[in-house]
DNA sequence: ATAATTTGACCCCT
DNA sequence: AGGGGTCAAATTAT
């Protein structure tokens, strides 16, 4: 018998050492493109060099951030693991074998879909979709029993930085004017390119919500069309700044997010009394039902 | 040209 | 089977 578990710590190690090698690389690249930067000739079009390593560090960013995605939880220090939920990696290739299918032209996504993952969720009621976040569309549905169709969105640097930051925005019925906007996860990412924000543990994601980082527009003119009662903006977070972590990091940064123990009482018990006092809101700790997409590459161990 | 949005196909789950 | 969520090609915006 001995050691016959496929993957708990073998893979432990060896993802550690993987994610180390690819945050190294990852550095180089940065340096290499910090280096091949040349001042002089900020003309705004790029060298081949430049656009290489441009590439190069985008492939260090999307393998690091499919990598720390998949990390379950393996926090050998938490007393509630997250239950094991491993039934992902099963080879359910139904390779279509059919004679239909096969369609060079249709979009194959098999097995591209990974398993839901839950992370934080709140919601607020705001008149303007707008949060000074940069956010991308990736989707709209119709939703049963609704009159406006709900929109998706996901952080701008998800790729980049890895950020797994999501909101959905979708109007009331009984006030169209107004937006029921919620918030999935918390940004990871930072302006500044330099070393992803790390949240520290677990709760210092309230701190995060405050801050509203990017985005240097003072008082971007507030809508006429929103309602009378939009005040706010008011509050300059005092933004404790980044601490300046080790890249290394990211890693532990990536396996903590997924694994977020969140007990039964949201520990937002903090006094940030008018934080966030902006508008209407609930705050629910909702259980977003997630899928999180795989790569089978990711299958695939070297 | 690059980045963002639109939109139908596709995936997973109940 | 159908709903909610995501992907990615095509389209539009910057
Ligand atoms: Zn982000």
């Amino acid at each position: 018998m001995g050691t016959l578990s496929p993957w708990p710590e073998t893979l432990s190690n060896s993802k550690k050492r993987v994610i180390q090698q690819l945050v190294h690389g990852q550095e180089c690249a940065t340096q290499l493109q910090i280096l091949f930067h040349n001042p002089s000739e900020e003309g705004g079009r790029l060298s081949a060099e430049e656009v290489l390593v441009q590439n190069i560090l985008t492939s260090f960013n999307h393998t690091l951030s499919a990598l720390t995605c998949i990390d379950s939880s393996e926090v050998s220090q938490n007393q509630t693991t997250c239950n094991d939920d491993s039934p992902w990696c099963e080879d359910r290739r139904s390779e279509g074998c059919s004679e239909s299918s096969k369609r060079p032209g249709t979009k194959d996504k098999r097995g591209c879909y990974k398993r839901k993952r839950d992370a934080e969720a709140w919601t607020v009621v705001s008149a303007t979709m707008e949060d000074g976040q940069a956010w991308r569309k990736y989707g709209q549905k119709k939703i049963l029993n609704s009159i406006h169709p709900r929109s998706y969105f996901r952080c701008t640097r998800k790729y980049e930085q890895g950020c797994r930051a999501m909101k959905q925005v979708q109007r009331m019925e009984d006030d169209p004017q107004m937006y029921e906007i919620t918030y999935i996860g918390t940004h990871t990412c930072t302006d500044s390119f330099r070393a992803p924000q790390i949240i520290p543990d677990s709760e210092s994601w309230e701190s995060q919500m405050g801050s509203h980082s990017q985005i240097p527009t003072k008082h971007h003119h507030l809508n006429p069309a929103a309602f009378p009662s939009v005040k706010q903006e008011a509050k300059e977070a005092a933004a404790s700044d980044v601490t300046d972590m080790d890249c290394m990091v990211w890693k532990e940064i990536m396996g903590g997010g997924g694994g977020f123990e969140y007990s039964s009482e949201h520990g937002m018990g903090c006094d940030y009394g008018d934080c966030r006092a902006f508008q209407y809101e609930f705050l629910k700790p909702a259980e977003i039902e997630h899928d999180y997409h795989f790569d089978e590459s990711e299958c695939l161990i070297v």
